[in-house]
DNA sequence: CATGTAGGTTCAGTGAACGAACCTACGGTG
DNA sequence: CACCGTAGGTTCGTTCACTGAACCTACATG
């Protein structure tokens, strides 16, 4: 019996078929159930495997899942930070970085769209302006690269939750650099 | 027997949860697979549901159940464009057409760092400029609104494709104005 | 040696997506 | 009138992905 290999063979329901379209591209990398909020995560500084699971409350599997396509991917950058008991953690490498803008414009959406109330703000960290709907800084007019975002808590976020990574981004924190969580008191 | 109503019977599995987030609540919305991209071929002008259809190879029941959820949403609007026989289109409203920037910059994303080839390039209307990363014109600077691009094919889109609609779109044309599709050859 | 923590894998149940078939309403043609 | 074509759907059985709970490993601590 001879099996011919087809585009049916390529592999799950992931692709958008004949789709000549680089925004069906992206969101064949990126389209997944929980995919762009682990970036987002990723892009404000978290890195721990434990950190996405309690920040999003996805299910382990899924998280593993994410976590190991956008490693192939490249858009993040799984290393090991210390041996012993080993400890990897997840960087945003620059191809993942660059999805800053689309998340923020999606971001700014659900803000206008959706949601209503203003729950993070991102200020120019040069020169303290807002980042404006298109990405660019309120005083001085520059295109904000997302290096140079500086995050606040916005008044219609909550002030005192539940986990520790949401505690953790109360406090200003410039995007990308690593979240430092509070260490978890011991129970005695 | 009394039945207590939790956050369970919130319906489906759609909701990010706990998620304080601007993000978050945005892809509650057009997240699910498939949904995004109708919101793009309707801002390219798509409007039928033939058309959404062959366009995007997408099944008839998932079509069907977005182009609902689009309505109620009030991204879409479904309106009769004629009684006999009776046909509806879907125009996208203003809230829809505001996705236009998350989209180009999914699209921009797509480009720089999946595909690579220049499939549509968006130009400014009023003087011949490229859009740009974040939405501004390359000539005068101006950040361009939807309604005042138009869409032309990049070379890397095929010239002779199989659909009706992806051969209407090789057309230059305006964002958000409808598409117009050859009429059928008769069979004849 | 028991307990806790980080970072996973496995598995059964459920809900969503898929593709094919079918249905309705109408217009046009022979 | 019978038949075909088209637009816009719905229905249905199968497959696939997501979910939540349980389990596993490696190491550190008391």
């Amino acid at each position: 019996m001879l099996k011919v290999v087809t585009v049916e063979d390529m592999a799950l329901g992931k692709d958008y078929v004949t789709q000549e379209c680089s925004i069906a591209r992206a969101l064949e990398v990126v389209g997944e159930r929980w995919t762009l909020l682990v970036v987002r995560d990723a892009i404000y500084g978290v890195r721990r495997y434990n950190d996405f699971l309690v920040h999003l409350g996805i299910p382990r599997a899924v998280l593993s899942a994410r976590l190991r396509t956008l490693t192939e991917e490249g858009i993040l950058d799984k290393r090991r930070y210390q041996e012993s008991p080993p400890r990897d953690e997840y960087v945003v490498t620059e191809r993942g970085a660059a999805l800053w803008p689309a998340l923020r414009a999606l971001g700014q959406w659900g803000r206008e769209y959706v949601d209503g109330s203003r729950l993070r703000i991102f200020r120019h960290a040069d020169c303290g302006g807002d980042v404006e709907a298109y990405g660019t800084c309120a005083v001085c007019g520059t295109l904000v690269p997302v290096a140079d975002v500086v995050m606040v808590p916005g008044p219609g976020l909550d002030s005192a939750p539940a986990d520790p990574v949401s505690r953790a981004l109360l406090r200003p924190k410039r995007l990308l650099e690593p979240l430092e969580t509070d260490p978890a008191q011991p129970a005695h």
